[in-house]
DNA sequence: GTTACTGCAAATTGTTTGCAAGGAC
DNA sequence: GTCCTTGCAAACAATTTGCAGTAAC
């Protein structure tokens, strides 16, 4: 059985065709998507079911919350996907892609440390890409 | 000369009521804020110009938006504020704070190596607090 | 004086809700 | 068959834009 099915299964909530599509349009995107993406992939889906979706898989832990400038980006969290960091320019809103072992570590002997649960991290950089750095250290924007 | 003047003159920005405004409402602020309560807190700008500040900020690093639950809320980064990161407690809601110097070096070394001018940073850890654990152990959710 | 910035109002876009119909179990 | 979910449309909220006036330098 696959992991979404056991999951909403345990909470008693059904596997419909909504579900499965927001979850599969997140599982094969390579970036945190906007929500307006998600809609896009999941022609089965109306808007509105698939803000529903996002709002119950927020709440199952299924997915992350990301922001970028004004607007949200969502991916699978967690158990779903392994998981990694981003480096965000402020100005160009270029999102990289981050991998730093180190700080795993870290996170989680302090975590263990204060006795919390941990159930997730997110970490992210922000900061000027090096063609931004360019562009407004020479005058207006 | 305030640091907020200063930064501003050094990207040929203007000084102005909005932007003091908006950043003193956010200096004065105990914990992140969302977008409307900035917005109350300062009733000599437009809600437009408010958006347009916060759009500044952000892009030149003075601020950092955090996501906590479903909403974004923003609060001073970098070197307007000692900084510090956040326990989200995904039971209660509440918003721990953190401080891990450990992980700040790290993350410096580390947007160094890739040209990066880091105007900030951001940890966030979900999870349980103590007392969450111990409530949610003793009983049905 | 020049021109970046602001306020206003309207346009646009994003999100939520109520309710009847449909689908999962 | 029961009741959770969905789709639709409409309400509601958030964000952006154009433009004329204002203020910073």
């Amino acid at each position: 059985m696959p992991p979404l099915k056991q999951l909403l299964r345990d909470h008693h909530l059904r596997h419909t065709t909504a579900r499965q599509e927001v979850f599969a349009a997140l599982q094969s995107a390579e970036r945190p998507l906007f929500i307006h993406q998600i809609v896009n992939l999941c022609p089965l889906s109306n808007r509105t079911s698939v803000y529903r979706t996002l709002n119950l898989f927020a709440t199952l832990g299924i997915i992350e919350t990301i922001t970028s400038g004004w607007k949200s980006r969502y991916e699978l969290a967690g158990p779903f996907k392994p998981h990694h960091h981003h480096l965000h320019c402020t100005a160009c809103h270029q999102l990289i892609q981050l991998d730093i072992p180190i700080l795993e570590e870290t996170i989680k002997s302090f975590a263990d440390s204060h006795e919390y649960m941990l159930t997730g991290h997110h970490i992210e950089l922000t900061g000027l890409c090096k063609k931004c750095q360019l562009s407004l250290s020479q005058g207006r924007d």
